[in-house]
RNA sequence: GGGCCCGUAGUAUAGCUUGGAUAUCACGGAGGCCUCCGGAGCCUCAAACCCGGGUUCGAAUCCCGGCGGGCCCGCCA
């Protein structure tokens, strides 16, 4: 192959296709068939059929030519030359079925790997810039695994943005204003021996040693009880309310929200996930934009005044829901609503970003096209794309609930899971130091976690079991995880030789080596296209292949024993090693070199 | 009542955007594989597109209608 200075294509499967076509284009031209290459990249299957790396299916060329259609496909095979990264051709019924060339693609995969390293399946800087916002539960009180849903489907797409090139930024928006942490905020600022029986029984047993998530936590389920059958004290806390909307939040407020708050975001941090930036709802009362919102709004083209002075839009152009024939903006005494507030930071967004994302629940569907429609009566142009993902419920059906006590806590799972990590690391191995075996558990347990809730298409409702959430075997990660560990334990023998690894591109020929070769070359792909449709379960895909690929590899072909071959084996092994962990990290599933 | 999402082997999932050949992978089930580079593994077998119409040469995929599950329809967030 020539020079080896310049720059590997970062995707390995370009040059096939774009001789792919270009042929296919000339075969049609000498026929006398018209032949647009949009046309046929549209008909083009890239994938690959059952019989090669492409193919084509002639059926509509056939039947614009009025000739039957494998018919056609044998002409097409007569007239067609494989040549360059092409190497075979071939008709079966009324499709062609096309094979790279094995070598040059073998060639083109490992030195792309070995020259981009961590920026394999990543994507040369775009100028637009992006913001993801996720997770945003309200500050009072532990996460339950429903939630983290949201949380990680938001950090794994910010993951995948990023390697696609999107200069971006997360952020966690903190809803410190209305009633949920009115509630924490009136309880907390009396003394306990003030506090209605039965919601101190709740701290029954309580150390202010735990997690302040969960120790600030604890009354809000009975807090929430207790005021639907207590109109005195829910006034309290209607005032609270105005006060907090008003921008006249007591002291302890912020305080308390920023404790919960840190709680909360150290178990995320435990599974990897993090935040640029914390935007805080009532930044926006305080500094004058949700006013503006508001005077902008009075003057939208449907606004109108309801009878008690409220303000709404009537919103029946717009598409929503029937009933839903105006949208309240204002309230009566003057304050804004959640979803004005929520109007302020879009525009925020849109002054920084010129791409905002916002990961929802299926539940804040309806908000979302009323923000949407709010935006429009504002003249603003731009909208948010929404991800929205399904629910994790419980087995006996029903969505997790804080209040109901169908909760399961995030820490709770990850406690569970770490023990079990730590039985199975105890149960293997030997020999490995306290420490070790915590960061193996640790690794073990989170990167199940992450992975089970990740497998799954966000549109998808997923019905939560304990069994599955810890299974560390089939189709996990800490399977994935394993199959790294593997690969890095043969990369470790003093046989396998060091870095750089040369290799014989002509010697990694049989069939569990090209199949091999052919997923590793797939995973920029699998990344653009998972950014791009922010469905970043296929990327827990694609690890589990790969992973499942390796092992049959490994099983099937001997590699350090092996003679001329071990060097491009070696060298293959370490591009599965780089691929494989490349994917991990988009996962944010822990590599594990040994496990 | 209206709106949105989902329905694929016993269980759980991929494929659906852009229709194409033998529908992916796992758990569970049956049967195999460690004198061998890590058995959290590998090999073989059995097993599925909710129902009914439509469009099409061709439908898991697109359209319509059912049925089943989830969520939403507040001057809450």
């Amino acid at each position: 192959m020539a020079a080896g200075t310049e720059p590997p294509d970062p995707d390995p499967w370009r040059p096939f296709e774009t001789d792919l076509l270009a042929q296919v284009v000339a075969a049609l031209t000498a026929m006398g068939e018209p032949a647009d290459p949009e046309v046929i990249r549209s008909l083009l299957d890239l994938e690959g059929g059952p019989q090669g790396d492409a193919a084509l299916p002639v059926h509509r060329l056939a039947a614009a030519a009025k000739v039957p259609p494998s018919e056609f496909a044998d002409a097409v095979l007569a007239a067609i030359r494989p040549r360059g990264n092409v190497e075979s051709v071939s008709a079966r019924g009324a499709y062609l079925n096309f094979g790279a060339d094995s070598v040059r693609l073998t060639e083109r995969t490992l030195r792309a790997v070995f020259t981009l390293g961590p920026s394999y399946g990543h994507r040369a800087p775009t100028p637009e810039s992006a913001c993801v916002e996720h997770t945003s539960a309200n500050p009072t009180g532990p996460f339950h695994v429903g939630r983290v849903r949201n949380a990680l489907i938001g950090d794994t797409l910010a993951r995948a943005l990023r390697a696609a090139g999107t200069p971006l930024t997360t952020h966690y928006y903190v809803d410190d204003l209305g009633r949920q942490t009115a509630m924490i905020t009136w309880i907390w600022t009396k003394p306990l021996e003030q506090w209605p029986d039965e919601i101190r029984a709740t701290m029954e047993g309580a150390s202010p040693d735990e997690k302040p998530d969960h120790y600030r936590g604890r009354p809000y389920p009975a807090v929430s009880a207790y005021l639907k059958t207590h109109p005195i004290e829910a006034q309290e806390v209607a005032d609270l309310v105005h006060r907090l909307e008003t921008g006249k939040a007591p002291p302890e407020h912020r305080a308390l929200a920023e404790e919960i708050l840190s709680g909360m975001v150290r178990s995320l941090a435990r599974l990897g996930v993090s935040f640029d930036e914390f935007v805080w709802e009532s930044d926006f009362v305080r500094s004058g934009a949700v006013d503006q919102v508001l005077g902008r709004l009075q003057h939208a083209p449907h606004a109108r005044m309801e009878e008690n002075g409220a303000w709404a839009i009537d919103t029946t152009t717009y598409g929503l829901p029937k009933e839903q024939t105006h949208v309240v903006f204002q309230r009566g005494n003057g304050t804004s609503l959640y979803v004005s507030r929520d109007v302020a930071y879009h525009l925020a967004k849109f002054a920084r970003f010129g791409w905002v994302i916002d990961v929802l629940g299926q539940d804040h569907q309806l908000h979302a096209r009323t923000l949407n429609a709010l935006l429009a009566e504002l003249g603003e142009a731009r909208r948010p794309e929404f991800v929205i993902y399904q629910d994790i419920t419980v087995p006996d059906g029903g969505r997790m609930s804080t209040r109901k006590g169908s909760a399961i806590w995030l820490d709770q799972l990850l406690a569970e899971a770490v023990e079990r990590a730590r039985q199975e690391v105890l149960a293997r191995r030997e020999g490995l130091s306290a420490e070790e075996v915590e960061h193996i558990a640790e690794a073990v347990a989170t990167g199940a976690v992450r992975y089970h809730i990740l497998r799954v298409a966000p549109e998808k409702p997923v019905v939560f079991h304990w069994e599955d959430a810890l299974s560390f075997e089939g189709r996990s990660g800490p399977f994935c995880q394993y199959s790294y560990a593997r690969a890095s334990s043969v990369l470790r023998k003093p046989e396998a030789g060091s870095p750089p690894y040369a290799f014989e591109a002509d010697r990694l020929v049989a069939p569990d080596e090209a199949a091999l070769i052919r997923l590793i070359a797939r995973f920029p792909r699998v990344v653009e296209q998972s950014a791009h449709r922010a469905h970043v379960h296929s990327i827990a895909g694609y690890a589990h292949d790969l992973a499942e690929r390796f092992n049959r590899f490994y099983h099937a072909v001997p590699v350090l024993r092996s003679g001329d071959e071990k060097a491009s084996r070696v060298a293959l092994v370490a591009a599965v090693r780089q691929t494989l962990g490349n994917a991990l990290d988009l996962l944010g599933v822990t590599r594990l070199e040994t496990m």
